[in-house]
DNA sequence: CGTTTGCTTGATACGTATCAAAGTTGGTGG
DNA sequence: CCACCAACTTTGATACGTATCAAGCAAACG
């Protein structure tokens, strides 16, 4: 069996119609602007195409654009001096990314790199301060996104700093399962995540190295708790996975 | 030598007039208002006073209100089922507390300490809301702050993720350094960190054990790069501690 | 196909947690 | 002023988790 009608999307990237109006009608950025508020938006957004495994920016690169995730997911990295990359958060439609460089202008303090293929709107970093000037639902927008991350990334320093690299890989697991999770016909209950991720992703969203990755999952693996299925992850007991993730 | 001169803020809580237009004039949240808008900005204004060591909030208490700091630091730590709390940050003069909280209608999640004698001055939620819809730079305030701990926070997930402890508490004293650092006269090049800090905090803001926490200060002190003082922590070799904190 | 990329397992060393006990300091009240 | 108490600091012995190094294996890919 081809992998490739799990591997890509069901749309066509190349031959994506950009209908800014859809756009701005279902990012959650936009919603609360009105329908001839809009008309002034859509004019600011340019839609672009990732392939799987591409870099949206870099790390240290000056912030040009604010995006918007519309299809697909990207994870964003954190590079340290020795080959330990860090994957700070998976984010995916709806999402903003590079939010913070744009609004401080200091550089891009990640990278920013496509887990599947991937569309995304922009804005030039200028567009978007006028956009938050004149319209306060936007600035809400940010501050609630800006609210979430923030919530997410102080519930990992949480995780980081007391919980074991077992108790950490299982809550990303189901953290994943919450993003890109659908049922899993093979057993009642069994959620597959729906993404790329290799043993090295998950070794880098979890502060550990991929043989102890692998090791963990192994574990998880011979107990039943999870499965491999086409380089993705099967969560088979979410309940005591979960229970794994808060036994400390 | 009585340290109660070092351990009180030179001002007498009790006693603190609160001038909500000066208090308006130096927060940089209201910065950008005009003179007429601070006019409707401080009624919503109330001033509250804490002893060292006290509770502003408690992680799980439901979001009343928004506080900005005044006077003096407090720390903002997350509490875990088995008594390994963590310090989040540590906030000054000028910087929002419960934001989060305020924006999502979530409870705080975290709970709010005093590391001195505090003054804050606080918003009702609704107020507060009030205020973000009809001034677009209060967003632009908050929008900033909410960047800030993010970019603050994202580093510490990294440095848990890959540094070891002596490089976490190394990165941790420079900030602080940097937070509430004063020259220190013995040492040319110096640093005081002026604020009541015990190896419990410090091991709560790197993740390790208080056990551990005082066996790296301790190698610390015998290699001659910090020294305590009075319940204080100096850097005398600000240059030295920088490297340990970089080599990796 | 060969080659790359990702996965897996094992042996070993190192860092850190844990448990235990004693020393130090600052504050309190007699 | 001293004695005492509680909180904080220190040191040591030991166990455990995880990183590191080294190999081999499987699957995907051009």
């Amino acid at each position: 069996m081809v992998p490739t009608t799990i591997e890509r999307p069901n749309y066509r990237l190349d031959k994506l119609q950009w209908n800014m109006v859809q756009v701005a009608h279902s990012v959650p950025l936009f919603r609360g602007l009105s329908e001839q508020e809009w008309g002034q938006v859509t004019p600011l957004l340019n839609g672009h195409c990732y392939p799987k495994d591409s870099y949206i920016f870099f790390q240290g690169d000056p912030p040009t654009a604010l995006y918007i995730m519309w299809m697909g997911r990207v994870k964003l990295v954190r590079h340290t001096g020795h080959g330990r990359d860090v994957v700070m958060e998976v984010l995916g439609p709806g999402q903003l990314i590079g939010e913070m460089a744009i609004f401080d202008g200091r550089p891009y303090s990640m990278t920013a790199v496509t887990l599947e293929d991937v569309a995304v709107v922009s804005i030039a970093r200028s567009d978007f301060f006028s956009l938050l000037e004149r319209y306060p639902p936007i600035s809400m927008g940010v501050i609630s996104e800006l609210s979430r991350r923030l919530r997410v990334t102080n519930e990992l320093v949480r995780s980081l700093a007391v919980d074991r690299v077992e108790q950490r890989i299982a809550r990303t697991l189901l953290r994943l399962a919450d993003l890109a999770g659908r049922s899993y016909s093979t057993h009642p209950g069994a959620v597959l995540i729906d993404m790329a991720l290799t043993r090295q992703d998950i070794a880098e969203m979890t502060g550990t190295t991929v043989e102890t990755a692998i090791r963990v999952m192994s574990r998880f693996r011979k107990s039943g708790l999870v499965a491999s299925v086409r380089g993705r992850v099967v969560i088979k007991e979410p309940e005591q996975l979960r229970e794994v993730a808060t036994r400390g």
